[in-house]
DNA sequence: CACCAGGCCCTAT
DNA sequence: ATAGGGCATGGT
């Protein structure tokens, strides 16, 4: 599964949603590459989703994201937010009915979820007008002299304030922040 | 072989 | 409040 699928396109499925979630958390730290892998191994074992994870346990994901790297603790953090969105809202669609607020909030309480991850998994996977800040938002940021302040709060009000408040529109920019500095070896 | 990759948690000041 | 160490693998 190439990047471009998670990270460039708008995710329209719910299976696509949560493999958005899983990858989110997978690549914390991580080349991408490696969370190809991973993922795969997933798919393969028929374990790409919160419910199969939530069923399965922990122990049984350390072979499958092994090279995702770090897999003890992402394999952790999968378990607990498989749970929380199981036990409270069932499913990803029950999830979505929530407000913004309340879900950052949640998943932020998380063990394994912090900004970044929290944001990806509200914008690409529950469609919640959130502006994604990462390591490449920052870059961006940096080489245009768009802020001196880099924190992640900072950042997110400047692109929220300066666009127009649109799911499509933040996912797709985010993407593009993503590819140019990919490109750019920013 | 050394260094890096789209975080986050925990602990010590 | 904030700095620094730990987590682990595959690619270059």
């Amino acid at each position: 599964m190439p990047q471009w699928r998670l990270w460039c396109k708008r995710p329209k499925t719910l299976c696509e949603k949560e493999e958005v979630i899983i990858g989110a958390i997978l690549t914390q730290r991580t080349n991408w590459k490696n969370v190809e892998i991973a993922i795969k191994n997933l798919k393969k074992a028929r374990l790409c989703s919160l419910k199969k994870i939530y069923l399965k346990g922990e122990k049984n994901l350390y072979p499958l994201i092994k090279p995702a790297g770090f897999f003890q603790r992402k394999a952790n953090y999968l378990y607990t937010l498989s749970c929380f969105v199981l036990k409270k809202y069932k499913n990803l669609k029950n999830m979505k009915k929530e407000k913004t607020e309340i879900l950052r909030k949640e998943l932020l309480s998380l063990k394994g979820i912090g900004p970044e991850t929290a944001d990806s998994i509200l914008l690409y996977a529950l469609e919640k007008p959130i502006f994604v800040i990462d390591e490449y938002t920052r870059r961006l940021a940096k080489y245009y002299k768009i802020s001196k302040n880099l924190s992640y709060h900072h950042l997110q009000e400047i692109f929220e304030k300066g666009l127009k408040k649109s799911v499509p529109l933040f996912q797709d920019f985010h993407a593009l922040i993503v590819e140019w500095g990919k490109k750019n070896n920013v």
